[in-house]
DNA sequence: GACATATTCGTAACCAGTTACGTAATGATA
DNA sequence: TATCATTACGTAACTGGTTACGAATATGTC
């Protein structure tokens, strides 16, 4: 069951890829959802975005690294609060976000395609995630053993 | 989308271990999908399981040298084909496989609750697969961009 | 019987996430 | 003000999958 679920994420983010590279475009799928977060000039610590994504601020700080090599971001400290650093677009951040705007558009536009065809498939995947935030899959099998 | 499906099925997959700790019992999540086509009594080669459970035969191959380090799997050269490699549970992974019977029961009921709960989420996630199958979502994309 | 092609399987390297742990800066309290 | 807890962030190691590639065996054709 959840390597399924890996399989399917596998599979999407594999296509998203091809994407980019069909269009000759210079951006690797991971980049996304940080990128998206700092797209419109919004400047966000390590940990704002973690929390906005739902991810650890570990998988934000190796996707930093990686856009701040392609100089698509840059940091600096905070000037304030000496533990925090702050991301912004560069300004090829920023012009690339432009470019790619029609194409992260259509992306929306077609997720929205998919999940129609797929009969609200989005919903039903956050409802699994709000069921098992109220009882988790182990509290669920305990019961069923005792009962047994 | 794609990355929030990894981290779903990351936290099943969890969740399902710290059940088998919970319990005491010596057995890694990991191991299920081959253990399980194994369960019962059946031989079969890499390949044939890879293809059973829609896996690369590498992961097959990775879960086997585990199973065999742990001493629950043997493997056979096959007589007639010297490539293929003919798995099978040894007694002890039969005395296993008897032991952890009511607990796979119990996930399998707790995973078909966890799916009413979720208004067939599984089901729905299904559809998504087939969805992808029949347009892939480069395509779908495309189409969307040619568009604007 | 020899040679080209296909199949089975394994090793190595990679991927995007994670946890565990350490460090530096801040904040609170005595 | 000294110390202790908390917070922000980074590095390292691991996870469960993948692709790329190579070796051994089998198969088909001349």
């Amino acid at each position: 069951m959840g390597g399924r679920l890996r399989r399917l994420s596998d599979r999407i983010d594999r296509d998203a890829k091809s994407i980019y590279e069909k269009m000759g475009v210079e951006f690797e799928q991971r980049w996304f959802p940080v990128f998206n977060c700092l797209r419109g000039g919004e400047a966000l610590s390590v940990t704002e975005i973690s929390d906005r994504l739902g991810i650890s601020h570990v998988s934000v700080s190796v996707t930093r690294k990686s856009l701040e090599a392609a100089g698509l971001v840059t940091s600096t400290q905070d000037k304030s609060d000496g533990r925090r650093s702050v991301l912004a677009l560069t300004s090829r951040g920023e012009t690339l976000s432009m470019e790619l705007g029609p194409l992260f558009a259509a992306l929306d536009l077609a997720a929205a395609d998919l999940n129609a065809d797929a009969g609200n498939a989005i919903t039903a995947i956050e409802r699994l995630e709000k069921a098992l935030d109220t009882k988790s899959l182990s509290e669920r099998a305990g019961l069923f053993l005792k009962e047994s």
